[in-house]
DNA sequence: CTCTGGATTGAC
DNA sequence: TCAATCCAGAGG
């Protein structure tokens, strides 16, 4: 564990209940820069977040477009639990709940940088690279462990949760269409930290671009 | 009840 | 480029 980014040894501070209770695009491009932490046991593993997407009930990309489901059902709870659901048959993805009790929405965690319990999520990660151990949504939870055991966790809890890391500097943002979804697709609702090398995605995805003309 | 396709990944 | 893998959601 790198000790200049172990919690224990520089305590950042849990992200409050009212962080949560904001637009999911705020709340979505806040969470960059942020810590993300899970506990296992006696473990703890996690890392910068450097790529998120937003969702909400009036998004016809959203889970929770069609109103409230057996899936679905968190996302319309308070802000500040998890949603967790299977993608593809065979991977999970985790989402940060956001707004007020009865509104769906939540933020999808696309991608951090492993900076705490980096030795665990390697062997999770059967060894792969640093740079792909959390590079896309599937690859986050498996190498942090979280499954469908963690929905509706309390973020407010010990299992999963979010902080703002003591050596934290507001990130500059970019703002992009959402990936691998059909409906919504040129809603920019996708948020990262440009040209940081964890995020995940095609290269234009992840590059500063200069605006075309007008 | 059956059928379809997806907020992905990794191998070829 | 494409298969893996499976269940939520939609439709009959």
């Amino acid at each position: 564990m790198n000790a200049f980014h172990d919690p224990r040894a520089r305590p950042g501070k849990r992200l409050e209940r009212r962080f949560y209770l904001r637009p999911v695009q705020t709340v979505a491009r806040d969470l960059l820069g942020r810590l993300l932490l899970c506990r296992r046991g006696e473990t703890v593993s996690g890392g910068i977040i450097v790529e998120t997407e937003a969702y909400d009930e009036h998004d016809p990309a959203s889970h929770c477009f069609a109103g409230v489901t057996e899936r679905n059902r968190v996302m319309f709870a308070e802000g500040g639990a998890l949603y967790v659901y299977r993608s593809y048959g065979m991977h999970w993805c985790c989402n940060v709940v956001v707004g007020r009790e009865n509104y769906g929405a939540a933020v999808l965690l696309r991608a951090i940088e492993p900076t705490v319990g980096v030795e665990l999520m390697q062997r999770r990660r059967r060894g792969l690279p640093l740079r792909d151990l959390a590079r896309g949504p599937g690859r986050l939870c498996a190498a942090l462990g979280i499954t469908l055991d963690d929905y509706g966790a309390d973020l407010g809890g010990q299992s999963v949760w979010l902080e703002t890391p003591a050596t934290f500097r507001r990130p500059k943002v970019l703002a992009t269409p959402r990936i691998g979804i059909t409906k919504g697709v040129e809603t920019p609702w996708r948020f990262c930290i440009p040209e940081h090398p964890f995020v995940s995605g095609p290269r234009r995805l992840r590059t500063s671009v200069a605006l075309g003309p007008s």
